[in-house]
Parts: structure tokens; C-alpha cells; sequence
RNA sequence: GGCUUCGUAGCUCAAUGGUAGAGCAGCGGACUUUUAAUCCGUUGGUUGAGGGUUCAAGUCCCUCCGGAGUCACCA
């Protein structure tokens, strides 16, 4: 125990043994709790409806056994008030001495602090100014907190809420998250927007006929995406193994396997720069449909983010960055060919090779590394052009075939593959494709993308035979989607960093030092 | 990884190179319907760490640690 505790823990110490040498276990186990916070509010509301309708005698008193946390405390010589919160909302306490008797009050006044835990039993009422709260007559210490959170304050100006001394420490509050959501109740609302939109897009996509399932994350081969992977060891079995970066090839052989339609959501990582949109582990969205190509999935598209938008925040119209976002279909589809040559006026099927292509960039004065490949080049086009206008719903298809390994051509046009990304404010927020199933074709892909990454002095992917033995049993015609859930649960809560909306967001390590120390 | 910028009390923030401060929280007191409760009094600091310049450094310089932004990376 390295704890040094400050001046404020030490007064909270001090309270702490006053309570035991009083008798009082400040940690005791067994709670009797009658109602959430929200519900006795709510039965509240309910008697006081039903009191004044029937303008009879009035109801008994609606007594409630309620716990949380005390948020707020307004002592008084005779009289305290406070509020206490629990995870389904807030409430005020009146606490009176002749109700609770001297001695608790006074242990109230003088060893409870601001963020201890409470249970309360009392009857439901309102205070002379209006306000519905807990007239308490029994008060319990659930557990004592010792190290104190930070106090914020709210108050009502010309119709705003203003809050005072917010804990608002963009380190502090991702490093001590349980502070955080302790302390920032906005905060917890991301975290259950995050839940329902997880659950909203297996309740859609389970309608729709998909399987859910499960495939590797310690994979011996890594794939399916363009991106490093982080490596790890197995002991045992003396053997290598890398987390994986997508689940693309492990849900396409199920497609092998007879499985018509399959998806999985999980954690993908991958060993890259973090920015307002990476984080190394992330949530991915995958799925696979047979018999269908990428025209269905663009229509899957826009009817999944519509029903979880609705289904998450009752709307498909989402407010983003200041932008009124509408998700409901249809959205805009644009080739990928004309959205540059129309944003950046370069037309790229002119300049067929990178040679050309780059002369033809630098020639508007666009600054490039060198020898970047033909297909990087046009997502460089795209994503300077193109990307940031892209505020409302947009699918950008048909993309060059040397950076799609893994879809289909476009009938009658060798450049192109069936291949689209669709956008919401500027950001990239799915990948699709009408899936290659031709394994001659995909063995080619391989060994064309593995030649591009030696040119570029990369590793490459580890050609995976066995994903080709896979296909060539048979695999159906089918095509498949990423969608990134972290992105697709900042749009839904109006967050403009990927950290706001994961729990522990991934942090550079702090502090070794004194770790080594003790 | 490059560049820019930030790090001061538990929290939110001040402080021309010249005695480190405020509000909230805390502590003591007053108050039996308060609500950013109010009023009186009061405690609280290795200014992220280390070095340097200077009579004097929170402030200027260097190194390191961490955050944010941006660029690069992201078949």
C-alpha cells in the first residue's frame, strides 16, 4: 500500500473511525433498498395524480427505502438537506433532527461527507419550495467514501444550466474513468448510448437473419486489412501469434461452411498511430451475406444506421459538430471517379498509371511522398478532396483494384472493383464490398499487394493458404461490410474524440517511476 | 515519430521575471423548507520531474515525463 493519504483523505480518515468508535460499520454488507431513485420519484408523481383527481382523503404516505450517493449537502442547525443520487437519477433529502433523533443527525452533520454512499428510509414529499423529495427518518452509512471526488455544482441562468468546477481533465478524467463517470453523469449517458447501439445493431441484423458469431483474436496468420498488427506468444505451444486486425477471412470461410449470413462484433487491433479516430483496440462490425452484392449492402447500410439512430436516440436525425445529420435513406451515392474529378479536378482514368498520376498532383500543387502506388494516390485525392465535405450520409463506390485485395471487378472495367465506403461528417465510418470468390483471382490479389508492399518497403501480409484452400471448396457469391461501432457511437452522442466514447481509452503509461520505488 | 501548445491547492482557474492567490470542497461557528443555500472565521502548495540563466524563475532556456491539437503512418 503506497497510499500517502492527503490533508482532506485524512479528515475523511478521522470521520471514519469516529463512526466505528460509535458502533457504526461505515462498509456493512446487507442493504434493504424498496425503490430505485427514479422509481420513487416516479410512484410519487403517480399518488400525487391520483390524490388530486379523487379530491378524497389523502393517500397514506408513500414510504421508500432508496440508496445512492450524497451529492449535495445544505446543512442547518434543526434541518439538512442533500441530494442523493443513484444510477437511475437524483433526488433531495430533508433530514430533521426531531425525525432522525440528535445523534444521527449530528453523525450526519459531522462524519458523513459529500460522495458516501446512503441508504435512506422515509416517506415521499414535497418541500415548501415545490421540490419532491425523502423527508428521511432512517439514515445508514453504505459505504464511506475516503478519498473525496470533485464537487460540481449546476445552476439555472436565463434558462441554461451552468456548471461550476466540472471535473474536466481530459488526462485525469481517462486515466481515473470511474472518477469520471462518478463525477459526470453526461459521461455515463455515452456509456449507455454505447450499450443500446450494440444491442440495437444485433436486434436488427438478428432480424434480418444473420448469425452472430465468434472467430479468432490470437490468430497465426493476420489479415483482411491494411494495417500492423501487434504480435504476441503463446508459451506452450512455442508458437507466434498476432491480434487481429479484422475479421474478414475467419467469417468469409463460414460462408464456406454453409452459413448464408454471419456477423460478429468484436475488438480488432491494430498497431498504428492514435488520433481523434484510432485507438490500437477498437469495435468492429463485420458482416457476411451470400447471394447478394454490394448494391444490398448499401442498402443494409443505410437501414441499420437508421434503425439504431432511432432506436438509440428516438431519431433519425442526429445532430453532429453542429450539423443537422439525416440518416433515413436513401443517402447519397457518388462513384468514386467523378466525386474526385469533380472535388479535385483530376480525372485519375486519365492518368492510368502512378507515374502519371503523381505528375498530374504535383502539377496542382499537391505535395506527395514519392513512389506512392496508383490506388494510394487516389485515396489521397479522396481524402483530401473529397473526405471532409461528406457531411451528410454519402457512399463513395467503385474503387481502384490495387487497394482492394478482396473485392470483385466491376463488370467490363479492370480498374475498378465493386467496393465502397460510405461517410457521415468527414468521417470514414464503414468499408464494403461485393467479396472476391474466385480463389485463382484472390491467389493473384496476394501476390500482387504483397509486390506493391516490398516496393513500399513494408511488410506484407502473410499469405494465408489457408483462407485460399477455403475457397476453393466453393464459396457463394456474397458480400460483406465493416462498420466502425466506436465512430458510429461518436456520431450518436455528439462526440468529437473516439477516448470520449471508450471506457479506458488507451493512455501512454505514467508514473513508472514511482511504481519502482516501493 | 515531427511541429505547436499545455501541466499551479482535492476540483475549476488567476498570478509584468519581484512575498504563490481566488471560488468551490475541507475545518470551526450561526441558522427548522434549502437548492451554485447564506453569513462569520479558518486550514490548505516540492507550481509535472530534473538541470541552467538571473540579485531574483510558476514565468526565460535545455532535457525528460504526461496530455491536447496537427502532420506523418493507417495495402
Amino acid at each position: 500500500m503506497t497510499w500517502q493519504p492527503n490533508k482532506l483523505e485524512r479528515e475523511r480518515l478521522d470521520k471514519l473511525e469516529r463512526l466505528q468508535q460509535n458502533g457504526i460499520d461505515p462498509f456493512p454488507g446487507a442493504v434493504a433498498r424498496t425503490h430505485t431513485i427514479e422509481q420513487a420519484v416516479a410512484a410519487f408523481k403517480v399518488q400525487e395524480e391520483n390524490t388530486a383527481a379523487s379530491s378524497a382523503d389523502p393517500a397514506a404516505p408513500l414510504m421508500v427505502s432508496v440508496c445512492g450517493r450524497i451529492r449535495s449537502i445544505r446543512t442547518g442547525g434543526k434541518v439538512c438537506f442533500a441530494d442523493l443520487e443513484d444510477g437511475t437519477g437524483r433526488v433531495q433529502l430533508f433530514i430533521r433532527v426531531d425525525a432522525v433523533g440528535e445523534a444521527r443527525y449530528e453523525m450526519f452533520r459531522r462524519d458523513l461527507d459529500l460522495f458516501d454512499y446512503l441508504q435512506v428510509d422515509g416517506q415521499m414529499m414535497r418541500t415548501r419550495s415545490g421540490e419532491i423529495s425523502v423527508g428521511v427518518n432512517q439514515l445508514k452509512v453504505l459505504a464511506k467514501s475516503l478519498s473525496p471526488l470533485p464537487v460540481v455544482k449546476t445552476a439555472e441562468v436565463d434558462g441554461q444550466t451552468v456548471t461550476y468546477g466540472a471535473f474536466s481533465d481530459t488526462e485525469e478524467r481517462f486515466r481515473q474513468r470511474y472518477a469520471d463517470l462518478a463525477s459526470n453523469a453526461e459521461v455515463r449517458e455515452i456509456f449507455r448510448k454505447r450499450a443500446r447501439t450494440a444491442s440495437a445493431v444485433r436486434e436488427f441484423l438478428d432480424g434480418e437473419g444473420f448469425l452472430e458469431v465468434e472467430t479468432p483474436i490470437l490468430q497465426p496468420i493476420y489479415g483482411g486489412a491494411a494495417a500492423r498488427p501487434f504480435t504476441t506468444f503463446h508459451n506452450q505451444l512455442n508458437q507466434s501469434l498476432f491480434l487481429r486486425i479484422s475479421f474478414e477471412l475467419y467469417l468469409k470461410r463460414l460462408l464456406v461452411g454453409m452459413y448464408d449470413s454471419v456477423y460478429e462484433i468484436g475488438r480488432d487491433f491494430r498497431n498504428e498511430g492514435v488520433s481523434f479516430k484510432h485507438n490500437p483496440e477498437f469495435t468492429m462490425l463485420e458482416w457476411y451475406k451470400a447471394y447478394v452484392d454490394y448494391t444490398y449492402s448499401m442498402t443494409l447500410c443505410e437501414r441499420l444506421l437508421s434503425f439504431v439512430a432511432q432506436k438509440v436516440n428516438g431519431s433519425t436525425q442526429i445532430s453532429y459538430d453542429g450539423n443537422l445529420i439525416e440518416l433515413a435513406p436513401p443517402w447519397r451515392r457518388w462513384r468514386l471517379r467523378d466525386a474526385i474529378r469533380e472535388m479535385s479536378g483530376i480525372d485519375y482514368v486519365e492518368h492510368p498509371t502512378a507515374e502519371q498520376l503523381e505528375k498530374a498532383m504535383r502539377e496542382k500543387g499537391i505535395e506527395l511522398p514519392p513512389e506512392l502506388p496508383w490506388g494510394k494516390l487516389i485515396e489521397k485525392l479522396l481524402g483530401d478532396f473529397v473526405e471532409p465535405t461528406l457531411i451528410q450520409p454519402t457512399i463513395i463506390y467503385d474503387y481502384p483494384r490495387d487497394i482492394s485485395p478482396f473485392a470483385k471487378s466491376v463488370p467490363g472495367d479492370p480498374m475498378h472493383v465493386q467496393r465502397f465506403e460510405f461517410y457521415i461528417s468527414g468521417m470514414e465510418m464503414g468499408n464494403a464490398f461485393t467479396e472476391l470468390n474466385d480463389p485463382l483471382d484472390q491467389e493473384q490479389r496476394f501476390v500482387e499487394i504483397n509486390k506493391l508492399f516490398a516496393e513500399q518497403e513494408d511488410d506484407a501480409a502473410p499469405l494465408d493458404e489457408d483462407y485460399l484452400r477455403a475457397m476453393r471448396y466453393g464459396m457463394p457469391p456474397n458480400s460483406g461490410v465493416g462498420i466502425g461501432i466506436d465512430r458510429l457511437v461518436m456520431l450518436l452522442t455528439d462526440r468529437h474524440s473516439i477516448r470520449e466514447v471508450l471506457l479506458y481509452p488507451h493512455l501512454r503509461d505514467k508514473g513508472r517511476d514511482e511504481e519502482t520505488e516501493g
